[in-house]
DNA sequence: TCTGGGGTCCTAGGACCC
DNA sequence: TCTGGGGTCCTAGGACCC
């Protein structure tokens, strides 16, 4: 086996984490954070996951629940989870000069400069440390490969004192794989656990010990590049820099059902404006946008879900031409009388402006766009996202979502910092 | 009343060409 | 009247991830 290892660093219910940050009278409670419009439970403490709270379970039916079991209840925070993930990552770039920064909680960290240390050691480091930062609890998994790496972390997170597991030879990878479900493997869905159990195969050993080809058949070159990490393989390489995106998307839920095309468009203009600024922060345009409208499937309404695209001569990131182009798409396919629940755009066809081609026939107002972009770009860096925005945009937005339990913003906006003396109960004053 | 949002990769199948 | 075969490109949809 060669010698190099990756180490796998997730937050532990990381969104929870943030938010106990800051109320520490939370730790050892059962905390859950909603999704947006307070919908379901994306993220559970470890007390929450013991009183049975299942991950997406829709907020309505457990509301009762929690309030019976003194669950404390979050709505989601994007701001205060983002800043907290940045300094994360960050304290996690000083142990390896290769990161990659997986998710919002998760990163791999190439430890093959380190394999002279004692790496459940450095594990160890690693996770003291982030803990001293920033007051985050990870876990951290390490092995040869990806996907062994993402298995050590689901095993040491089970293991609360230490919360660190290295499988450093073969026998400590076939302890691990023995009892490992089939479908708790990074890779491996739904789908794949029934195809793959009509052959018999339950466990990671029973994966890593299956025949490739057989395994390639059932669940394409995917799964056959699962086997290989699984026998200690790489194949899965880290991916250091930022990738651009290839599509940017933007939807949303409404807080109420909404019926009148001017509401819908009001909408469809403020994906577009934060699609576009996403599209402008990689420098980049897009040829191709996509609108799509739905009615609510969970309720007994009458149903509706379309969608339609348009292709564009010439990129462009320009938002007041993307907002024109896509209210032009949502005309197509909107019908009046139906209860509308959610709707959303699709950017996608992205390139590098750097490496774009002009329309032919069009008339080149690049420039003049260009820099009124760059003005309000500006403007919303300096003074807060959507300082400015187009009129289309609306200003009451009435079809918001429900947002009703969301702790401040205490680590980016100075108007929400904590007050001392002012402070509620169990309220920690951190740097 | 109340069920998230944003991404990627892979494959099959159609269109088209010679 | 004949009703091939191989190649490429594109897209929709499935599956998966956090």
């Amino acid at each position: 086996m060669k010698n190099e290892f990756i180490a796998l660093v997730d937050c532990n219910s990381f969104y929870c984490s943030c938010e106990r940050l800051f109320r520490p009278a939370l730790n050892n409670k059962p905390v859950i954070v909603l999704s947006n419009n307070d919908g379901c439970a994306i993220a559970r403490t470890d007390e929450a996951k013991a009183l049975g709270i299942e991950m997406g379970a829709p907020y309505f039916k457990i509301k009762e629940f929690c309030k019976k079991n003194n669950v404390t209840v979050f709505s989601s925070n994007y701001t205060l989870y983002g800043d907290m993930s940045r300094r994360v990552m960050t304290t996690l770039s000083e142990f390896t000069p290769e990161l990659e920064i997986y998710s919002i909680d998760e990163a791999f960290l190439s430890l093959q400069e380190f394999s002279d240390k004692d790496l459940t050691q450095y594990g160890k480091e690693i996770k003291f440390t982030v803990f001293q930062h920033t007051g985050i609890p990870v876990s951290v998994g390490i092995a040869p490969t990806k996907v062994l790496a993402k298995l050590a972390n689901k095993l040491a997170k089970k293991n609360k004192n230490l919360g660190v597991l290295f499988l450093k030879n073969e026998k400590d990878i076939e302890e691990a794989l023995k009892n490992f479900p089939v479908g708790d493997i990074w890779g491996i869905g739904r789908q794949s656990v029934k195809k793959l159990a009509e052959y018999k195969i339950k466990s990671a050993l029973n994966l890593r010990d299956a025949n490739e080809h057989i395994i390639q058949k059932i669940l394409t070159i995917q799964g056959r590049r699962i086997v290989r990490e699984l026998r200690g393989e790489s194949c899965i390489n880290l991916e250091l820099a930022q990738q651009n995106k290839k599509q940017i998307i933007s939807s949303r839920s409404f807080g109420r059902s909404v019926k009148e095309l001017e509401e819908l468009k009001e909408s469809i203009a403020n994906h577009i404006t934060s699609a576009a600024e996403k599209l402008r922060r990689q420098k980049s345009l897009t040829k191709s946008i996509t609108v799509f409208v739905q009615t609510n499937p969970f309720k007994n309404v009458p149903q509706y879900f379309n969608s339609g695209f348009i292709n564009l001569l010439s990129g462009t990131s320009n938002t007041s031409q993307l907002i024109k182009c896509s209210f032009k798409v949502l005309e197509e396919i909107y019908k009046s009388n139906f209860e509308y629940k959610k709707c959303g755009i699709m950017l996608s066809d992205l390139h590098l402006k750097s490496s774009s081609q002009l329309d032919l026939f069009g008339t080149d107002d690049s420039e003049k766009d260009d820099c009124q972009m760059q003005t309000v770009d500006f403007i919303n860096t300096i003074h807060g996202r959507g300082s400015i925005k187009p009129a289309a945009c609306g200003i009451d937005q009435f079809w918001k979502m429900l947002s009703l339990m969301k702790s401040p913003c205490f680590t980016t906006r100075w108007s929400e910092l904590p007050h001392i003396g002012n402070a509620p109960s169990g309220f920690n004053i951190r740097r």
